[in-house]
DNA sequence: CTGAAAGCGCTTACAG
DNA sequence: CTGAAAGCGCTTACAG
């Protein structure tokens, strides 16, 4: 028995000279009454050192005060701002979340996804793994656990996200605004809405133009987008959009690598708007899609869904915006 | 009432024609049972879709099958990674982790502390925010939580983590060994062990060689450093030794911006190894402390002090590593 | 506002 | 191995 405190809110009720149910009320706080009851109930609770029981309560009450969150890759600096977003937006609820990593593991995520269920959690939040069946959404449905998808998503479901194709687009256009005709897309090798979506947005913006779409696929890493770009003959592009900041991190150190200056020689945009792109070196020319508002948005829809399960299903769009850096030559 | 499900361990002992309790003990995989009796039990609880109830059995048990975990900066790469780690290891426990991140306020710390208390955690895993007293510790341990500090900590109570003095030295007597004499410390400007360690270990290895050392404090921000060491002199130092890889990066952005070579006009060195180190241009010489393995290392020595807090108190010390690279220019 | 009572879903002895 | 019973610390009606 390792119980850390053997106060209960018994306890806090004869100390305070009040009924159990009494002294219930008071420590949430109730307006039914009166404040002296209030405060002296308190007090009491304060004296003793009294520590409500969130999970007693659950039993009861069937809410656990937790929520899960399910990131695809915490290591990736977007998806640890994101966190931190849902975070911040958790401090004055209450609440606190689960984190898993899944890895873009579809296993783990399983797995996680059924722990959390066996710790009664609200509601999850889920940046699903890479190739998720949008079936999981269903299966969660049924496990009466309210859902929201982040950055990631389904065509149905509850949802707070950016726009990735027209973020995607609106790079493109800049890049062929300034004149670039040979364009190519370093990036979106995984299989994700995400992927699908940015590229979607480029060969858009390409078609618009009357330009030839080429795509380098390319993996969420600094070394593989350097040695893709490394490789890359002069009579290449003269643009790159990358799927997000570390690819295009990772064009920049191919291109010094190779010699040729980010900017002047091969123009560079990326995504996501890391905290690094502004103090890279160059600074990047990104899209802004708002990590922490992104985590923010997820985390209060959650939170509404969690409060009345009813509502029908939003969908929160983070407008993604052009952040004109040096890595596209345009400064 | 939205209990996502209504079967109950009664319900699954009935469909399986046994006693509760024999169904309880078949559900966790009693060696007190015959394997049949386990196998049928399961098979009743599969068919009924039954969800055990870990908050419910924490109610008589006490234990709640999950642990805080508390980081001072979840955006801080090697703070990732160590959450990455921990997760890990966590994985084959069947535990599972609340995050929360206090962006090195203390008022955050204490406050998540206390949720943590009431969601009745069984540890906590505590990267103290800068500036937390050691009392905190006291605390926490009269709470009954078991708690082991990571990363950064105090004289006493479990703890994991690397030895930062002799990883700042081994980093400063690279430089020296190179030719170098004029070697300032940048960074070390918050108020933690991590720090005033680091900055301790490059001063003792400098008065070692009978050289005068020169403290540039700055905050762990790329672009703090980056502007410090733009503005440095041409006279200034020819070595840089910082105090992780954020602050590294920094300096070679502004050494690339005051048009002078990494490397070859300023040797930098950084701390920590994070995953962008190797991938960096030039690529860093830094000092491995290995966030992954001190993540792991931590979940353990928790895990063993959950499952019995009376052990004497462990300190995990992960050895740091030179690993050279072409930013100290001795590629 | 109060007080007694039932119940949330488990685990824990304990007598068979 | 089984079965009946008590109890973990709350919340929830409900009658006063």
């Amino acid at each position: 028995m390792r119980h850390a405190t053997p106060v209960r809110i018994e306890d806090v009720a004869r100390e305070a000279g009040v009924a159990r149910s009494t002294a219930a009320l008071a420590l949430k706080g109730s307006p039914r009454l009166r404040q002296e009851t209030v405060a002296s109930v308190r007090a009491a609770a304060g004296r003793l050192g009294y520590v409500y029981d969130r999970l007693a309560a659950r039993l009861r009450s069937g809410r656990s005060g937790a929520i899960g969150l399910v990131v695809c890759e915490i290591t990736n600096p977007f998806y640890a701002e994101l966190t931190a977003g849902v975070q911040a937006a958790l401090e004055s609820s209450g609440l606190v979340a689960f984190l898993a990593n899944t890895e873009e593991s579809r296993e783990r995520q399983q797995l996680m996804l059924e722990r959390f269920r066996e710790q009664r959690v609200d509601g999850v939040l889920l940046v699903p793994a890479a190739g998720t069946r949008p079936a999981l959404l269903d299966t969660v449905a049924r496990w009466g656990m309210p859902c929201v998808t982040v950055v990631r998503g389904f065509r149905a479901g509850a949802h707070a996200g950016t726009d990735h194709r027209a973020g995607s687009a609106m790079a493109t256009r800049h890049l062929i605004g300034l004149g670039h005709r040979h364009i190519a897309y370093l990036g979106a090798a995984a299989d994700s809405s995400t992927s699908r979506q940015r590229l979607a947005g480029y060969a858009l913006a390409m078609r618009e133009a009357g330009l030839a779409a080429r795509h380098l696929p390319c993996l969420s890493d600094i070394g593989e987008a350097a040695s893709i770009v490394a490789g890359l003959p002069r009579s290449g592009p003269t643009a790159l959009v990358c799927f997000n900041d570390t690819v295009a991190f990772g064009a920049t150190v191919g291109l010094a690598r190779a010699g040729r200056a980010v900017g002047r020689d091969v123009a560079v945009t990326g995504f996501d708007d890391v905290r690094a792109a502004a103090q890279w070196h160059p600074a990047l020319t990104t899209i802004r899609a708002g990590a922490a508002a992104i985590g923010d948005a997820a985390a209060r829809l959650l939170l509404e869904r969690i409060a009345d399960p009813a509502t029908p299903t939003r969908r929160v769009i983070v407008a993604p915006e052009l952040v004109i850096r040096s890595s596209c030559g345009a400064a």
